[in-house]
DNA sequence: AAATACTTGACAGGATTAGTAGACTATTTT
DNA sequence: AAAATAGTCTACTAATCCTGTCAAGTATTT
């Protein structure tokens, strides 16, 4: 019960590959896919949504790819998947978008929402930094991080 | 995002309402329906899965229904759920019966299952019980909850 | 001009949800 | 015994949502 969709869990996992090389420069769609095993046509979608929403930015051109819009510690989990999959909402009833009628009668109502504010504070307090220092992940360097086409050279010497 | 199935949330619900009349005997369906707004057929369903896994018992022939097999404090809305949809599972990753492939690489494992971890203590920890006190509902005579064929005289009386 | 990379919208197969229908079994009352 | 009440069980279906794919386009850099 209570899943998650592919999309909110892809959408952090792409986040964290943009967070990982935030001092970087900008990372491709292609690397993403390759280093989180998900189709560039779908991270497509769920990144312009991240986008629109102005949580990475977007670098056209050769070299271009994703940068975060702030620094990883300023940007929560709970804000990514606000953004692509909505509010908590336990239940419908608790929707923004849909209201509730029966609300007297409702007696799980408070139940339900006061679920929802719990799940909601410990996504919005967990950050892009925490996920970076819980991954066990010190330091990668550029050629560390684009190393699928054969120049992986840079790691093995390092 | 994390939405509970409309069985789960109907489940409680029911079990709401036979908590309701705990000590005055069996409630039937057809009352749940009523007082809920659900229909017969789905509660059938839905009631049938939660006798089968001891959580209410049912009583045939007319004076029938259901009652709670065990008191409105011993029963947790964690409980109630698990049976209806499972376990919490944000990830499929998490769910028991699937197991994870790629463990080393999932950064967002630990969130997930942290995460998850609260959300159980939270639906543990709330019973039936509470919920009914919660409604601000005191007492209801037996004529008070089976009211629907015009004798509530008994409780406009009271 | 060519190469690289992002942008956008349509679409489709499959899984899950939500609910209906109907025939059956068990118990009590008359 | 028969009738009435009430739960049991299984199959089925319509709709919705999820999980992507595909293709044609736009923008930027070299």
């Amino acid at each position: 019960m209570l899943k998650l969709s592919t999309k909110g869990q892809y959408g952090v996992r792409a986040m964290f590959e943009i967070a990982r090389g935030y001092n970087l420069g900008p990372i491709t769609i292609k690397q993403i896919s390759e280093n989180q095993d998900v189709s560039v046509s779908y991270l497509e979608q769920i990144l312009n949504q991240l986008r629109k929403a102005g949580i990475i930015k977007s670098v056209k051109g050769p070299g271009g790819g994703y940068v975060l819009a702030r620094s990883p510690e300023e940007i929560s989990i709970g804000a990514i998947l606000r953004e692509l999959e909505g509010p908590v909402a336990i239940t419908s009833c608790l929707d923004p978008k849909e209201g509730c009628m029966r609300v007297e009668g409702c007696v799980t109502h408070l139940l339900w929402k006061s679920l929802g504010e719990k799940i909601e504070t410990f996504l919005d307090n967990m950050t892009l930094d925490d996920l970076l220092k819980g991954s066990g992940f010190v330091e990668i360097t550029r050629a560390g991080r684009r190393n699928k086409k054969g120049n992986d050279k840079a790691v093995a010497a390092g």
